[in-house]
RNA sequence: GCCCUGGUGGUGGAAUCGGUAGACACGCAGGACUUAAAAUCCUGUGACCAUUGCGGUCGUGCGGGUUCAAGUCCCGCCCGGGGUACCA
């Protein structure tokens, strides 16, 4: 029979469900294999060319460690919380769950077309009330846990109230704001009198005594500056456009990552993660998994570990002191100035009688100016001197105060001891502003530019002189510590991750308030579901939308109408699918330690800095707590590329309906317009479909090429749908079948790579499937496969290509077994080979990719079973080396001839072959050879 | 700027440990079959020179180096892609 790949794929497609082929259980000896596709939004667009490429490699995959006598966990299911349900709820009234839903159906019917092995009983929609009840369980239990940071683990919150009850705070370092108890004493009690008993001046000390003098709201307040996730007034990113707050890596160049809306900073009362406890965890832990090293890089400089030193400048005419943080504390005899961040507490305090007009100035307009601004704003270093001094605490000289906006408010101090010599920064603001110098290198006349090198010796830096690199370093901290004027310090650039949005179409809180006081819904009530609201929109008064639905809990007391934001649901759906329908834990411990970590997870670089930190963030708090068995989620992380669309373009001449092809369209003034890849074949427009494609297209006319062509212009960019530029599977499916769109998306080239989506090579696949198919019956229908015994060229193409598309397939090089199994079946074909012992191995070779092809194979090669349950076939070494070995005979590196000789000779006598050679002494022209190397089975080398 | 990647024919790519560069496929050219087209099959296809045949020279972004041998290792550049930034 011919390759009738239609009937086939829905023949075996029924098969699969009707016989849950691919359901997995935990009730075997086998060993474990996890492999995790990132599972996807529902958009209402559907699924483009693109997106399965990461899942028909993991197909793949999984299916290769079926074969191999793996028990393969390979789930899929659907992050379906998210923005533009809710959009789209917003302009129509259609509840999002059921926009969700539509779109569900629709992935899951594309996806099943493509023939992947997934076991959908094992789905897991993140939206749906069974699932989210558990992720509004872990919200809880990081709730009720703080961060050890002298064990650097998790606990439970009540051994940090233990800790209180017996010693106060003396003797435990919990992951906490440094400013924790600042904000306490602006704490107001219900007679407007300060909440709490300690002094303004408090450090934030407190003893048992003062612990058990204290009331259960004074407790709550405090105990909320150690809980791993907490309530606080926070400078928050907010998207004015989208009604919400976003969190750090939801921000692109200073705008929203969806819909590009600029964002403000403002500060509000928001659910926070405290992540940054992690972040030493977080940065070692990379070196324990196998991921993508950019990956790792992308989060090392996210988390931003910098070791260096705060020091403490005494301020000259007031009391108090400035803490500034530095990498380089070795310069500190450099210092000739202070910049503070226009937002430091200090500036109004410090600021003296006649620059208070300029200084006011310049902080009203640092206000105005977003983060954006500042960056985009001129290299030029702008400033206001506020009129103070602060002493230096080694050389006990005034150093004047600046502020300027080249120094953060929300990294470091907000504070930083300048030297102009060391730094380039600090050397442009001084030039601009006309501060001195002073010099601190050696043979460094700071005239043109900053020194920034560590391993010059210092000059006029007092015991410091002549040291550099760590020892000055040293030096200057021990120093500076003898003082008490600064320590060693280590500053880490990743912030806590705001975890309230202003939405609806989110997981809602387990949180109720009573007398102002957040209080965790129980856990025997969970899940809080999602109340009916009349219009997604904030109320009136600006609260979010679920404040509309008046929800309250047990009738009385306020909810929190915030709700969680996308991250929430997929930090942790790795761990559901190993036990989706478990009603008491998020999943069972027996399932927990039989699945482990995730062996292979595939998915987009793209989520370096949002959800691949947050999952090992959630995953290591729940190992500390003893809930799940390891600590890292994802052991091996491969990253697909980005698959491109190639966009068509037609010219238009200007202000008229006529349209001029491509390569004629320098003579006129044309203007560029988008035309639908569907009615472009090899950037050929057909013209009849284009006119009929838009209405305002209907009385177009075209220019021809010679040809009598209308030729388009193209280019490589994303896939959209603005862009018309979007292949789907489905068509593609439809016109050569899932099993060749599988073998293709691999034949491409490596996954890792971006690359332009192409059909112009997708005849060669196919045409090989069918290739494939001849080899066992004529396109007449005929059974071509034989009882006899293989020869053994054949039996030798068969070894061979076993042992390729198995050493392949291990280095995760899915596009180079396409190119093997081509030619392998060339040879076949060549060879006439029609024998059931070959083509047997073939068939399971071929099924992880074309699993449709190879089951109807399968079975008409006499199996009741399905072809997954078969076994991988094994090279036989006899079968891989051939008897003869063609050397490749080089002068001096040049090849110059082959000569065929016994594959297991000697090099000795593969030398004395060489040398009687006649082509030898050609090209030896009569010189003597220096030195003849013989590399068995590779290569003979004469250097002459 | 810094960090991470990558750069191979007309195209996608292969070359896994330093050992015949360009596998496999597309495209293109020529041919067979056909009224014709599609499909299928065959031949050729890195560039240049030579061509009756044998062959020769160059060639993996550029310039150096190590080596009997370099796409692969080392040094210095150039260009593309991604990340990140007044981070003190």
């Amino acid at each position: 029979m011919s390759y009738t790949f239609q009937e086939i794929e829905k023949k075996w497609q029924a098969f699969w469900k009707e016989h849950n082929t691919y359901r997995v259980t935990e009730t075997t000896d086998k060993k474990k294999y996890y492999i995790l596709d990132m599972f996807p939004y529902p958009s209402g667009a559907g699924l483009h060319v693109g997106h399965p490429l990461g899942y028909i490699a993991s197909d793949i995959f999984a299916r290769y460690k079926k074969h191999q006598g793996f028990n393969v966990l390979h789930p899929m299911g659907y992050d379906s919380f998210g923005l533009p349900a809710e959009q789209y709820a917003i302009q129509t009234g259609q509840h999002p769950a059921i926009t969700t839903e539509n779109n569900i159906a629709r992935y899951r019917e594309q996806l099943d077309k493509i023939g992947f092995c997934y076991d959908w009983e094992r789905e897991v929609r993140t939206s749906s009330p069974e699932y989210y009840q558990w992720t509004q369980w872990i919200f809880t239990t990081i709730y009720r846990a703080w961060f050890n940071l002298e064990t650097q683990k998790t606990e439970h919150i009540d051994t940090l109230i233990q800790h209180f009850e017996n010693n106060g705070n003396f003797n435990v370092q919990a992951a906490c704001d440094e400013k924790w108890h600042q904000s306490l004493l602006e704490l107001k009690d219900n007679e407007g009198q300060p909440l709490y008993f300690f002094g303004t001046d408090w450090n934030g000390d407190f003893t048992a005594t003062d612990w058990q003098s204290m009331n259960e709201e004074q407790r709550y307040h405090l105990l909320m500056c150690f809980r791993l996730t907490y309530l606080a007034d926070s400078m928050v990113n907010w998207c004015p456009a989208l009604g919400t707050v976003l969190a750090n890596d939801e921000i692109k160049d200073g705008v929203s990552e969806r819909g590009g809306h600029p964002v403000v900073q403002k500060k509000m009362r928001q659910w926070s993660m405290r992540i940054s406890a992690f972040s030493e965890r977080l940065l070692l832990g990379l070196d324990q998994i196998d991921w993508p090293e950019n990956i790792k890089e992308i989060q090392r400089n996210w988390i931003g570990k910098s070791e260096g030193a705060t020091a403490f400048f005494d301020l000259s005419q007031h009391p108090g002191q400035i803490e500034v943080f530095t990498t380089r504390p070795d310069t500190i005899f450099g210092v000739s100035y202070l910049t503070l961040a226009p937002e430091h507490p200090l500036v109004s305090y410090i600021t003296t009688a006649d620059q208070k007009d300029a200084v006011e100035q310049y902080v009203q307009q640092a206000a105005l100016k977003n983060e954006r601004d500042r960056q985009v704003q001129s290299k030029e270093m702008t400033g206001v001197f506020t009129g103070a001094f602060a002493i230096h605490p080694l050389t006990g000289k005034e150093v004047p105060i600046y502020i300027g906006d080249y120094v953060l408010a929300g990294y470091g101090t907000g504070a930083v001891m300048a030297v102009p010599a060391g730094d380039q920064r600090d050397w442009d603001f001084a030039k601009h502003h006309n501060i001195p110098i002073v010099l601190i290198f050696e043979n460094h006349d700071a005239s043109e530019s900053a020194c920034t090198s560590k391993e010059v010796p210092l000059v006029n830096s007092d015991f410091l002189n002549g040291l550099c690199g760590k020892a000055a370093f040293n030096s200057a901290v021990e120093s500076l510590e003898k003082i008490e004027h600064g320590n060693k310090k280590v500053n880490y650039r990743l912030r806590d991750a705001v975890f309230s949005r202003q939405r609806y179409w989110g997981e809602p809180f387990p949180v109720y308030f009573k007398d102002g006081k957040a209080q965790m819904i129980g856990d025997q009530e969970l899940p809080v579901t999602l109340p009916d609201v009349d219009k997604y929109l904030p109320t009136e008064d600006g609260e979010p939308p679920l404040a509309r639905s008046q929800w309250k809990y047990q009738n009385d007391f306020v909810m929190e109408y915030n709700t969680m934001p996308g991250w929430a649901g997929s930090s942790w759906y790795f761990l559901r699918y190993m036990d989706p329908k478990n009603t008491q834990a998020i999943a069972s411990k027996e399932a927990m330690n039989y699945w482990g970590q995730v062996d292979l997870y595939m998915g987009g670089a793209e989520h370096a800095t949002g959800h691949l930190l947050y999952s090992r963030f959630w995953t290591m708090t729940l190992h500390d707590l003893e809930y799940v068995p390891f600590g890292e989620p994802f052991q091996k992380m491969i990253n697909q590329g980005m698959i491109l669309g190639r966009s068509s373009f037609v010219y238009r001449i200007k202000d008229t309906n006529t349209f001029v092809s491509a390569d004629l369209r320098k003579e006129y003034t044309t203007q560029r317009l988008y035309a639908d890849i569907s009615i472009v074949d090899n950037d050929q427009l057909d013209t009849e479909a284009f006119k009929k494609w838009l209405p305002e297209y209907h009385n177009a006319e075209f220019i021809l090429n010679e040809k009598g062509q209308y030729l388009c212009g193209f280019e490589v960019e994303k896939m959209s749908k603005s862009k018309y530029n979007v292949q789907t599977p489905d068509e593609l499916i439809e016109k050569f079948g899932a099993d060749t769109l599988r073998c293709y998306e691999m034949f491409l080239g490596p996954v890792e790579q971006s690359k332009p989506w192409d059909t112009k090579g997708i005849n060669g696949v196919h045409n090989f499937l069918r290739r494939l198919n001849r080899l066992f019956q004529t396109d007449e229908g005929q059974w071509m496969v034989t009882q006899d015994a293989p020869n053994k060229k054949s039996l030798q193409t068969l070894h061979r290509t076993i042992k390729k598309v198995t050493d392949d397939l291990n280095r995760h090089s899915w596009n180079t077994v396409v190119s093997t199994l081509m030619i392998a079946v060339n040879e076949w074909t060549e060879q006439k080979c029609h024998q059931k012992e070959v083509l047997e191995s073939l068939v399971v070779l071929l099924s992880p990719y074309a699993p449709h092809l190879a089951e109807e194979l399968w079975n008409k090669l006499g199996h009741q079973d399905s072809v997954t349950l078969a076994h991988w076939p094994e090279a036989i070494a006899a079968y891989l080396e051939d008897d003869v070995f063609s050397y490749p005979v080089s002068f001096n590196g040049k090849t110059r001839f082959n000569i065929d000789l016994d594959a297991n000779m000697d090099a000795a006598s593969v030398e004395k072959e060489v040398m009687a050679h006649e082509k030898t002494a050609h090209y030896l022209e009569g010189k003597a050879p220096k030195k003849v190397i013989v590399v068995p089975k590779r290569i003979i080398n004469i250097v002459c």
